[in-house]
DNA sequence: ATTAATCCCTGGAGGC
DNA sequence: TGCCTCCAGGGATTAA
């Protein structure tokens, strides 16, 4: 989403921002604060999109479960709104059907107030993520799963990209997370970089809601070894995965790959 | 301070 | 066909 934004938005100026079929709220603050400021650049930090205005503040995005990034005013569930200068498209339509997303304007980009996002884990492909900061970060009696997911060892995994990762590295979801030992550490930091990866050469992983900016559906899902595969053969020994909740998600493993060390 | 559970929200799927 | 219940999940919030 980022690379399709990062073509089109620097450096209109938004002559007009505001929310549409939403509450005020901390989700959609201070949208109005980025009437007359410019698009300077589209960033991204795990899974918001940071765009830094002319005026010093940052237009954070979030597309949460079902947030979308429109040029034109399609269907309902339209939260947000800007009106660009410049040539058309010139009108940038946030649409959440499911209202998990945000969109709002960080004055003097100052995310203090955003916890997640003010207390995010490194990139996973950059150089600031190494497998002893994992480890590190892993040091908790939560499960490996719980902590992935918490975007504080490392920012950006969501619920498939964890599962995908714990599979490929045969390491149980529920394990916790002080009990991975280096070696793990080093073959996890190597699986989340190559599945983040390859889903990002993809295209991202559509099940329903996800489009490129363009409305293109991503084509990881073909890639996908255990998520949203409960009853077919692990890819690697032909056990059925099995499904579970665990950190209150829906997990997907091998029972036989995957298993919990002790009970 | 850490950790676990709850809540938000809508549409689609499945049961009857 | 229609009504009902359940489920999906990122992350803020509340509880323990």
């Amino acid at each position: 989403v980022r690379r399709g934004l990062v073509e089109w938005l620097p450096t209109r100026t938004i002559l007009e921002a505001g929310r549409v079929d939403a509450p005020a709220g901390p989700k959609y603050r201070n949208l109005e604060r980025a009437t007359g400021q410019d698009i300077l650049d589209v960033n991204r930090r795990g899974k918001y999109l940071l765009l830094p205005l002319s005026g010093g503040d940052t237009l954070v995005i979030h597309l949460g479960m079902s947030g979308v990034i429109r040029q034109t005013t399609s269907e309902k569930h339209i939260r947000a709104c800007l009106r660009l200068s410049g040539p058309p498209p010139n009108k940038l339509y946030f649409q959440d059907t499911r209202r998990f997303g945000r969109f709002l304007v960080a004055i003097d980009s100052d995310f203090s107030s955003i916890p997640t996002l003010n207390r995010l884990g490194p990139e996973p492909l950059s150089a600031d993520f190494s497998a002893s900061g994992l480890l590190r970060g892993l040091q908790s009696r939560a499960s490996i799963k719980a902590l992935l997911l918490n975007q504080r060892p490392v920012a950006g995994l969501g619920n498939i990209y964890v599962d995908e990762a714990l599979w490929e590295v045969s390491i149980h979801p529920a394990l916790p997370g002080k009990q991975v030992t280096l070696n793990q550490a080093k073959k996890l930091k190597s699986a989340i970089v190559d599945i983040l990866s390859a889903a990002i050469a993809s295209g991202g992983t559509t099940l329903k809601d996800y489009r490129t900016l363009s409305g293109g559906e991503g084509e990881f899902q073909r890639a996908l070894r255990v998520y949203g595969r409960t009853g077919l053969p692990c890819p690697r020994c032909g056990t059925r995965i099995i499904r579970s909740l665990i950190a209150q998600r829906g997990t997907h493993s091998c029972p036989k790959c995957q298993p919990l060390p002790r009970g």
